[in-house]
DNA sequence: ATGGCTCCTG
DNA sequence: CAGGAGCCAT
């Protein structure tokens, strides 16, 4: 019988669509290794302090410290736990004993091949020698801004005054941070209904953000209108001023690495860590391989029409969402990570910058050019939460959540987490290298949330990725496994659906796995959906998607062939999916990230 | 010895 | 989701 005929309605339950049954031929899922980590690439954010011998000694310190901490812990939590030390080999045998009974099917081997992680203190081959000069150049933007803004508030002032005449006070406690910062932002910040209560609790760039909203959109009604001209004037001038010498610094930085400027964007985010960005030719082309499915989602297919153009994430923060579908990208799509939206022309990403900066949201809507996908958009019109940079409602999220979290933010503790580019040079002479004191953040649900999303794009991240894109986050050992811990039990949820479904389909009389294709309105993808983006307030990417489908077939495979008897059949499943992580937009790497979208 | 992964359990 | 255990690779 065929299944085809009869299968659709049971099936479109968990993935649908029928494929076009095409060449069952064996797909090698590219034995080759994947490479993910060159241990080279230098990180930005915490990482990027390797080379400074401070950190190294902080680093141990830390480390010890974690470790004591978690004995002691322990011993808290369970006075048996010593006995159960990893050298405790009489516990062990107990253990083991036990366990015999069951027949456990451990011995399940297969190298995961978890790339190799070389974050070595070594690693961080210079480029950094910029450092000071982007530095100074740096603070003469800054200055140049607080200059330009005190033109404005002159202007501004004397309506000012009248229209709220206890206004000024509003920023006397956080007002030393900001100056400290060196980006002295709106003293005349007022208006303060909101703020005036939390202001104090705010971090100084969420303040920062939240002045500049009040100010842009409060300024203009106090002034004539001939003040108000001066103001576009000078506000022109402003953008103008930091665009470009935003460009100049990113110029610097970027050409910074010798010969590694042929992608400028790449380079950007160059300072990715992860060597996998630049993975090696044939693993993308792999990748592509293993997609020969003509299957993929109809609806997804009007998207293949926008590919690779350069999202400019700055742009129109267009999407953190792969607008491709592999099967058409060319083998030279290794070139820029095809993956990774993230290419953008550095001129681009200062405008972006500058516009976190200013205040301006980007206008652009990450969803845009997928919202007529017809029946996977449940909700076009209420995407809205999707403006990474937006300057919207701003909230100490981060602060009140944070376990170890001064209340306020300390002088030294403050980070800048709006740009990555500023990200960079972290352990600059400001005073970061003294900032070791400070207790370790913790990881909190925005932590949490952050890496589910993470997770569409890579199911096995390197500690050295997520060290990357949680640049707010002081990475320990026991940080570090908590945040790997969080993402094998994504996998975990992530395989047993898999599994589940699989199985489903095949007792629902499906015979070719390429008919298995996981699409947006699917129940498989729903439950998915619900598990790492409960509220859908993002937009899960394509690729995201495919990798689904593909797993949703490997499993299916396997469990149809009969595999599933072996203890360990689900390995190769998890060594092909491995591979197929993709690039984690640059956004994600805003510390403040997460906080925004959700925020709602 | 350590880090990472899976599996199992609560 | 965290803990714990076992296995594996480095």
């Amino acid at each position: 019988m065929d299944p085809n005929s009869g299968l659709l309605p049971p099936l479109s339950r968990a993935c649908s669509h029928l494929a076009e049954p095409c060449m069952e031929g064996e797909r090698s899922p590219a034995p080759r290794e994947k490479g993910r980590d060159s241990p080279f690439a230098w990180s930005p954010g915490p990482s990027s302090t390797f080379a400074d011998p401070d950190w190294f000694w902080d680093e141990n310190i830390q480390a010890k410290r974690a470790r004591v901490e978690t004995i002691v812990q322990g011993m808290c939590l369970s006075p048996h736990a010593l006995a159960l030390g990893p050298g405790n080999a009489g516990a062990r045998d107990g253990a083991y004993c036990a366990e015999k009974a069951r027949e456990r099917k451990r011995k399940q081997s297969l190298p995961m091949q978890q790339g190799p992680l070389k974050p070595g203190p070594v690693g961080d081959h210079g480029s950094r020698k910029g450092g000071p000069r982007v530095r100074e150049q740096l603070h003469q933007l800054k200055q140049q801004l607080r200059h330009l803004q005190k033109h404005i508030l002159q202007a501004a002032e004397p309506r000012d005054a009248a229209q709220d005449p206890g206004g000024s006070e509003t920023d006397q406690g956080p007002l030393r941070v900001k100056q400290r910062k060196g980006c002295g932002s709106r003293p005349w910040a007022m208006d303060s209904d909101h703020y005036q209560g939390s202001r104090a609790d705010l971090s100084w760039e969420e303040e920062h953000r939240a002045s500049e909203v009040e100010c842009q959109s409060d300024e203009p009604r106090f002034l004539p209108c001939g003040a108000r001209a001066l103001l576009e004037i000078l506000r022109k001038e402003l953008t103008g001023a930091v665009a470009q010498a935003v460009d100049s610094v990113l110029q610097k930085v970027l050409t910074d690495p010798p010969g590694h400027l042929t992608q400028l964007g790449r380079s950007f985010q160059g300072l990715v860590p992860e060597g996998r960005s630049e993975p090696s030719p044939p693993e993308r082309g792999a990748c592509k391989d293993l997609f020969p499915l003509a299957t993929l989602p109809r609806r997804a297919q009007p998207q293949t029409g926008v590919p690779l153009r350069n999202l400019s994430l700055a742009k129109s923060l267009d999407p953190p969402r792969h607008p491709v579908s592999l099967r058409m990208i060319p083998r030279s799509y290794q070139g820029p990570p095809a993956n990774c939206p993230l290419t953008a022309p550095s001129h681009i990403q200062g405008n972006q910058i500058l516009g976190q900066l200013l205040g301006h949201g980007p206008s652009g809507h990450w969803s845009s050019s997928l919202s007529h996908d017809s029946s996977s958009q449940s909700h076009p019109s209420s995407e809205p939460a999707l403006r990474p940079w937006g300057a919207v409602k701003l909230r100490p999220s981060v602060l009140s959540q944070q376990q170890y979290a001064l209340p306020f933010t300390s002088p030294r503790l403050e980070r800048l987490p709006l740009l990555p580019s500023v990200k960079m040079e972290p352990g600059g002479q400001q005073a970061a290298p003294d900032v070791l004191p400070f207790p370790s953040e913790g990881l909190n649900p925005g932590h949490l949330k952050k890496a589910k999303l993470m997770f569409f794009f890579t199911r096995y991240p390197s500690s050295n990725l997520l060290k990357a894109y949680f640049p707010d986050v002081q990475f320990n050992r026991c940080i570090t496994s908590q945040m790997i811990k969080w993402f094998s039990n994504f996998r975990e949820f992530y395989y047993i659906q898999m599994e589940k479904f699989a199985r489903q389909a095949i007792s629902d009389g499906v015979t070719n796995p390429k008919m298995l294709v996981v699409l947006r309105d699917s129940e498989l993808f729903r439950a998915l959906n619900m598990h790492y983006n409960k509220g859908n307030d993002f937009e899960v990417p394509d690729c995201f998607l495919e990798v689904a489908s593909l797993t949703l077939q490997e499993f299916f495979r396997a469990v149809s062939a009969g595999k599933d008897s072996d203890p360990s059949w689900k390995k190769p499943i998890y060594k092909i999916i491995s591979k197929l992580d993709s690039d984690i937009p640059e956004i994600f790497k805003s510390s403040s990230y997460p906080q925004e979208l959700f925020r709602n």
